[in-house]
DNA sequence: CTGAAAGCGCTTACAG
DNA sequence: CTGAAAGCGCTTACAG
C-alpha cells in the first residue's frame, strides 16, 4: 500500500489552539449561525489553517450537508471523428463549473449497455445533477425519465429524440441550415444545392427552403440531395460529399452554391469540383457545418456555420446549477454564426 | 430546492428484516470476516436489496474505508486541433478504469494558474491517485512533486519535460520517427526529406536518422528541413507543411518521400506538391504522424503513424491502480504502427 | 451464528 | 461568546 497521505484535520487544529471543533469548522467555513466569535480568536484560527494548508475532507462535508459539490456527465461519444464538438463541449462545460466551485465525474457509454452499467456504477448517488450528451438510442431515455423522477435534476445534450418533461440544450439545427443558405446567398448565390442526410425529418432543410423563400428564389427540387448509404459515419463523411456532387454534376444540374451538412461533407465537395475543373468559389460557393479543424486544413479554407458547442456546455452547467437550487430548466437551441473563409468569398 | 432524492440505507434493510445493521452491510459487501451467518438469513437479505435497489453510499464507503474509489486526471489541453490525441486518450482512461470500478474526476488547466487552482480545489484530497497530462510549463513540476511526497500515487503523461522521480506514460517519439522513414525505404525510397519542428532536442529526427543509417542509406543535411517561424500551434500546422515542401523544392533539393511531425503538416506537403505538378506517391510518397481523421479527409488518404493514445490511456490506469496498492511504476513510451495508405502506396 | 459499539471527518441545532 | 453532542451512512474489530 502507497504511504497514507497525512492530511491535517479540524480536531487537529483544534486541539492546538484549545478551542473545540465546532468553532473551528464554522470559522474556516464561514457558516457562524448564531455563533459570535471574538475577532482575535476567528484571526488565530483563519492564521492557523492557512499556515497548515487546512482543507475540509470534502467527503465528510457532502455527507454531512447530502450535498456532493459534483455533477455528473455521461457521454455518448458519436460525432463526425475530427469535429472537435465533443471537445468544445467539455471546455465550456468545466470552465462554467469552474465558476461554481463544482467537480465533473465524467463517463462514455457507447451503447444502451453502457448506459444501464452507468447506471449501477452509482454515479448517479454521488452527484448533485446529471448532464447526458450525444445521441442516444431512445430505449434509454425511459431509465433517464425514472432518474429525474426520483429527484435528481437532469439535462440533456441531444440532437434528436429528446426525453420528454426533460430539459435540452443543443445546436440549432434549423438556424443552422437557414445561415448557411443566408450566406450563399448573400454572396450572390441564386440556385445553392443542399445535402441532406438519410433522415425522416432534417430541420436544416427547412432553414434552407425558408431562407430561399425569403429571399424569394424559387425552390427547386433536383437542388437537394442525398447520400446514397444510410449510416451515421457515411452521412457527414467526405465520400459522402464527394458522390452528392458527383451526382449533381451526373445529372447536369444547374448550382452555383454548396449547403454541407458536415465540412467534411463540405471539402469532399471542392475537391470533387476542382477535379472536374469547377472553380471555387467562382463558380460555386461552398459552405460547411461545424467550423471543425478541418476547415483551415483542406486546400482551400472553408466558410462553415458554428455548433457553438462552448457555449452550449456554459449553458448546460448554468441551467443545471440553477435547476439543482430549484428552478426547472426550460430548453434551448443556440443559434450558430457563420465563418467566413475563402470558400464562399 | 429540488426535491430530495429517497434512498434505501442499509439500516432500512436491517429494521424491516429485524436484523443489525452490521450484518447487512457485511453480508451486501461480501466482507464477512470472522462472521457466519446462516444461508438463508442471507438469501433474505441479498433479496431484499435487489428488490428495494440498494446501493451503498459511496461518499459514506469512501468516508470510512479511506478510499476514494476514483481517480482524478488534470489536462492540459495543448495537441494539433482534429488530432483526436485527446480523445483517444480519454476513451482508453474511462475504459480501463471501468474494468477497475473506478470513476473520473476530470479538469483541464490551461496555463500554471490552472493548475494552481486545481490544488486549491481538493480534488486532489478526493481521489486515490492522479493523471497529469499534457505539455505543462514545468514550473509545476515541483508542485506535482510535494503532491507525490505527501503520499498521492501521481503518474503523468507528458511530451518532454518529465517529473523527476514520477513514472511517464506518452507515445515514442524516437520510433514513429524511425518507422515512418523504414516504410518510405521500404516503399523504395532513398532520398526521404524529413520535416522538423522548431526544438532543441528532436527524437523523431534520432530515429529517422538511425533509419536511415540501418538501411545504409547516406545521410544529406539538406534533407532535414524546419519551419520558419517558432510558434507552437505553427510548428504542426498544414502552413507549415506548404513551407517546407515550398523550400525543399525552390532549393533544388533532390526528393522521393517526406517524413512529417504531423498530418496537417503532411497535408499541406501534399497540396504544394501537387499544386507543383509533382506526382504522390509515384514521385514522393508522403507520411504523416498521428493517424488523425484528416488522414481520411484529405483529397489522397494520408499514411500515418499512430500515436496509440487509447494503448496509453489503458497502460496509465493500470499502472496508477498498481501505484495506489504499492507498485511503483515504471516509464513506458508506446511503441507506434504504421498505417499504409495512398500516399505511400 | 449475530450484534453493539466505535469511528471515518465534518456540520449544525441547541444548550449553556 | 463558546462547546457538547448528535448525526450524515457506512464498515469492522471485538464481544458475546
Amino acid at each position: 500500500m502507497h504511504k497514507t497521505r497525512k492530511t491535517v484535520k479540524i480536531k487537529d487544529i483544534a486541539a492546538e489552539l484549545g478551542v473545540s471543533n465546532s468553532l473551528v469548522s464554522k470559522v474556516i467555513s464561514g457558516n457562524l449561525g448564531t455563533t459570535k466569535v471574538r475577532p482575535e480568536l476567528q484571526e488565530k484560527i483563519l492564521k492557523r489553517a492557512k499556515e497548515l494548508d487546512f482543507r475540509p475532507n470534502p467527503l465528510s462535508s457532502a455527507l454531512k450537508r447530502g450535498r456532493f459539490g459534483a455533477i455528473g456527465l455521461l457521454i455518448h461519444p458519436i460525432g463526425v471523428p475530427g469535429s472537435e464538438l465533443f471537445d468544445n463541449l467539455l471546455k465550456g462545460i468545466t470552465k462554467e463549473l469552474n465558476n461554481h466551485g463544482l467537480r465533473l465525474w465524467l463517463q462514455f457509454f457507447e451503447d444502451d449497455q453502457g448506459f444501464f452499467d452507468f447506471c449501477n456504477q452509482e454515479i448517479h448517488r454521488s452527484v448533485d445533477g446529471l448532464i447526458v450528451a450525444g445521441v442516444p438510442h431512445p430505449t434509454i431515455h425511459s431509465l433517464i425519465e425514472s432518474l429525474n423522477k426520483d429527484g435528481l435534476p437532469i439535462i440533456t445534450s441531444m440532437r434528436r429524440h429528446t426525453v420528454p418533461n426533460i430539459a435540452n440544450i443543443t445546436y440549432n439545427d434549423y438556424l443552422q441550415g437557414k445561415v448557411a443558405t443566408q450566406h450563399l446567398i448573400e454572396k450572390g448565390c441564386q440556385r445553392p444545392a443542399f445535402f441532406t442526410v438519410f433522415e425522416a425529418e432534417d430541420e436544416r432543410k427547412q432553414g434552407y427552403l425558408d431562407a430561399l423563400s425569403e429571399a424569394e428564389i424559387p425552390f427547386d427540387e433536383s437542388l437537394i440531395i442525398a447520400p446514397t448509404k444510410n449510416h451515421y459515419s457515411h452521412n457527414f463523411s467526405f465520400m459522402a460529399g464527394r458522390q452528392m456532387t458527383e451526382a449533381l454534376i451526373n445529372c447536369n444540374v444547374h448550382f452555383d452554391g454548396i449547403v454541407g451538412q458536415s465540412d467534411m461533407q463540405a471539402i469532399g465537395a471542392m475537391n470533387t469540383l476542382r477535379e472536374r475543373g469547377i472553380d471555387v468559389p467562382s463558380q460555386v460557393r461552398v459552405i460547411g457545418v461545424d467550423d471543425s479543424p478541418f476547415c483551415t486544413a483542406s486546400t482551400l479554407p472553408l466558410s462553415s456555420v458554428t455548433a457553438e458547442m462552448t457555449t452550449i456546455g456554459h449553458e448546460l452547467i448554468k441551467r443545471l446549477v440553477a435547476y439543482i437550487d430549484g428552478d426547472k430548466p426550460e430548453s434551448l437551441a443556440v443559434p450558430p454564426q457563420v465563418i467566413e473563409r475563402e470558400s464562399t468569398r
